[in-house]
Order: structure tokens, then C-alpha cells, then sequence
DNA sequence: AGGTGTGAAGGATTTCACAGCC
DNA sequence: GGCTGTGAAATCCTTCACACCT
């Protein structure tokens, strides 16, 4: 693994911008794009651009900048984006339900192959729109999670039930957890977890905004 | 706003998680916590929360630790949390109406006051659990915002719309806007955006997995 | 002993600026 | 002229380590 090594954790967040913004100019025919172009599209600075990916390796050709097809084919081969990874859900409440049929997993190459809950009123529901048939029982959890050998799960549980379930799912073999539940999950290594709180993150915004911090924002998540 | 000046983003960033565990202390009743405490709920170092904490003021008593109702209180005050603040929802699809119904924003005192849609066959719906009570047309969207001078909006549209709304939230009076929606908003000076990409967020999670980076983030978001 | 606040040191990341290529 | 890749400088953030308080 000392290929990303040195890395630094910022670099590897734009990535996935950079990508973003690549599949839009190829869904508009550009042929090749400059570090100046991205720079823009995503909220840094154009030197930025070009040491990030050259983290990666030699993409860009001097006087012309980066071919748009070579830089999205080596950066979803980067990312793992070029293989379909499975994914389960815990938790069809609101925001279970909402990530269930939420697209952009599919197009980024992820296959959500099983939804559970252990309210008995939702197990049989139908998975709306998901490529599963069906809510399951919790109890089915581990034999799933080991059967397809799956990496990846989303956590959208009350904050109570969240630790628990995150033991769990680690013991069954899963490797990365994106948390909803408003608590730090206490991992072993090995195991990486990655928190998102809506209520928190609408905190940070607020802040942002009555103490004048004015520019666009960056990463806080994601994003600019 | 001198305030505010020298504080490094990340640390901003910790505050709302801090403020998180402090609450669920305060919930059990303990009277003080120490940073050793803070930092290991919140996967950070000692050093690093009194420093965090320090550039706000100094709430600790040596050889006590921090006084959690006193610090609760100061920090909310700090993030603005001890005051309602308003905020409108755009877009009720899928995402839209999970976060209609989210309980998190309420707690953390902010409060839903519109919903907006511009699919008619949505518009007059009643607002899922909201406190509004129906989704109403876009075109109600300046007058709403004006009359109320709402400051923060929710951004939960399709891509190829989210940089027009945005546009007219800003002209309208909005300064900051939590968007869901996989696109770099452009905004003008005196608005703040930050981002949300649950598909980017699920990818960078991936990755780490992948290749073997193990611990427990931090941010990429939000936190553990 | 146990704990905070903080200057100073150390690391990490970003920006600069330029050599070199198309 | 336009543009990349990259060492070196600058900046930002974190950790150390200790004075000081209780």
C-alpha cells in the first residue's frame, strides 16, 4: 500500500470533485481540460489541481492540458469506481428510505443489494425502487453481510442503536461504515468510519454565516 | 468580526461535536468533563480540545476540568444554537421529504418554516411532520423568504436546477445554503455554501477502504 | 495528584514560481 | 503562447511540554 501513502487526506477528498466535474465535460464533448478549468469548477487553486494529481501519477500533456476520456478512466480506476461494489442499508426510516432510491449510488458504480430493519411493521415492505426485493429482518444481517461479502455499509439508525450495530456489522467483515446517527462510532482498526450529520452540518453553515465568514466554503463534507 | 478571525476552519468544525457529547453529558448528569474526556469521545487529542476550546474564551478550571452546563450554555451561544433560526427547504423528492421529517434540526433549534416544489402534482401536499404545513410553488419562494428574512436554506434539487435556485435565494436574501445537489454552487461574495454529496461521500469512504487506510477519519465530513 | 492555557516546535498542506514541453 | 510537474517557500494546523492553578 505505499502507493498512497503519502497522500494527503485533503487531496484524496477532491478527488472525487474533480472526477465529478470531469463526467460533466465529457457529457459535453470536451476533449481536454486545464488545471485552471478544474481549479474553478471546484474552488481551489489551479496548482492545487495539478499537485493533487500528480499525486497519482503523469496525467497532463504540457500545452494542452488533460485529456478528459484518459483522466476519468484513470481516476474511476483510482478510486475504484470502475467496479461495482456492493453496499447494505441499515435502517428504512426516513432517511433510510430516502437513500434507498437515491441514484447517484448507482451511478457511482454502487450496488445496493440489501436493506434491513428490525421493526417487524417494515420487514416485507418492498425496497422502494431499489434493486432489492425486500426490507429484511436485522437478524439476517450477518449471513447477508457474509454471503456476498460485503465491504461497505450505511448506517441511518437512531443514535442509540448505531454502536451496537457498527460492532456487528465489523465482526460480519465490513470495512467502511458512512454513519448517519449523530454519534463518533467506536471502531476497531480496520475498520473506517465516516459521519455525517445533517443537523451538524447545518450548525457549521449557521456559524459560517452569522460570524461573516463570507467565501464559498470547502470540504466541512465535501463540497465547496 | 475580528472575532472570529484566527480560527483555524477544523477547529470551528470539532465545536458543533464537542457541543454533541457535551449534551449527552449534560443528559447524564455529569457536572464537569475533562478534555482527556471531550477528546477521546470525539477522536481527537487533550491538547488539541483545550486549544479548540481556548480560542472562544477560557471555560476551564484547572485540576476540574470543563463545567457542562456552563460550557453547553456558552457553546451554544457561540454557534448561535441558544437562538431559532429559520430555515427553508427547495426541492420534495425522495431527500427532500426525509429531511422534512429529520427531528435533528429541531433539537439543534432550527426551524423548518417553508417547503418548495415546483412538480405541481407535489405543491399542496401537507409537509411530512413539518411544521409548515403544505409544499407550496417555487414561485412563493422570494416573497417567503423575504417576509421572514430567512438566512439559511436547504438545497435539495436536481443538479441542472440547483445553481438557479441558488441564485434567487441569494437575491432574495439568503446567506448560506446547505446543498445537496452534486454541483460546485457559484455564488456571489456574502453567501456560503458547503455541500453535501452522499454519493462522493460513500466513494471516498471506498477508497479508503481499499487501500488499506484503516483508522477512523475525521471530517471528510463531519467527524469520528 | 489532576487539570487547564499556551508558547514553541514540529508536521502537513498549500501556494509560489519556474524549468521544460507542446 | 499555453500548460504541466515540481522543488522551495510560506502558511496553516497539531502536538509537545510545561508553567501554573486547585
Amino acid at each position: 500500500m505505499a502507493k498512497s501513502e503519502g497522500i494527503p487526506a485533503p487531496a484524496v477528498r477532491r478527488l472525487s470533485l474533480y472526477l465529478r466535474h470531469l463526467e460533466n465535460s465529457q457529457g459535453r464533448n470536451r476533449a481536454t481540460v486545464s488545471s485552471r478549468e478544474l481549479s474553478r469548477a471546484v474552488g481551489v487553486t489551479d496548482a492545487q489541481v495539478r499537485k493533487d494529481l500528480a499525486y497519482f501519477g503523469q496525467f497532463g500533456h504540457p500545452g494542452i492540458g488533460y485529456r478528459v476520456d484518459d483522466l476519468v478512466a484513470r481516476m474511476r480506476e483510482i478510486l475504484g469506481a470502475d467496479k461495482v461494489r456492493s453496499v447494505v442499508l441499515i435502517g428504512a426510516g426516513n432517511l433510510g428510505k430516502a437513500l434507498m432510491s437515491y441514484r447517484g449510488f448507482r451511478k457511482k458504480n454502487f450496488n445496493l443489494i440489501a436493506v434491513f430493519d428490525n421493526d417487524p411493521q417494515k420487514v416485507g415492505e418492498p425496497a422502494a425502487d431499489a434493486v432489492c426485493d425486500r426490507i429484511q429482518s436485522l437478524d439476517k444481517l450477518e449471513a447477508v453481510v457474509r454471503k456476498h461479502e460485503v465491504k461497505l455499509a450505511i448506517l441511518a439508525v437512531p443514535a442509540s442503536a448505531a454502536q451496537v450495530i457498527a460492532e456487528r456489522l465489523a465482526t460480519a467483515g465490513v470495512r467502511g461504515i458512512l454513519n448517519f446517527a449523530p454519534v463518533i462510532l467506536q471502531t476497531r482498526p480496520g475498520v473506517t468510519t465516516s459521519t455525517v450529520d445533517l443537523a451538524v452540518q447545518l450548525e457549521q453553515l449557521s456559524f459560517l454565516v452569522t460570524t461573516g465568514q463570507t467565501g464559498d466554503d470547502r470540504d466541512g463534507d465535501g463540497l465547496n
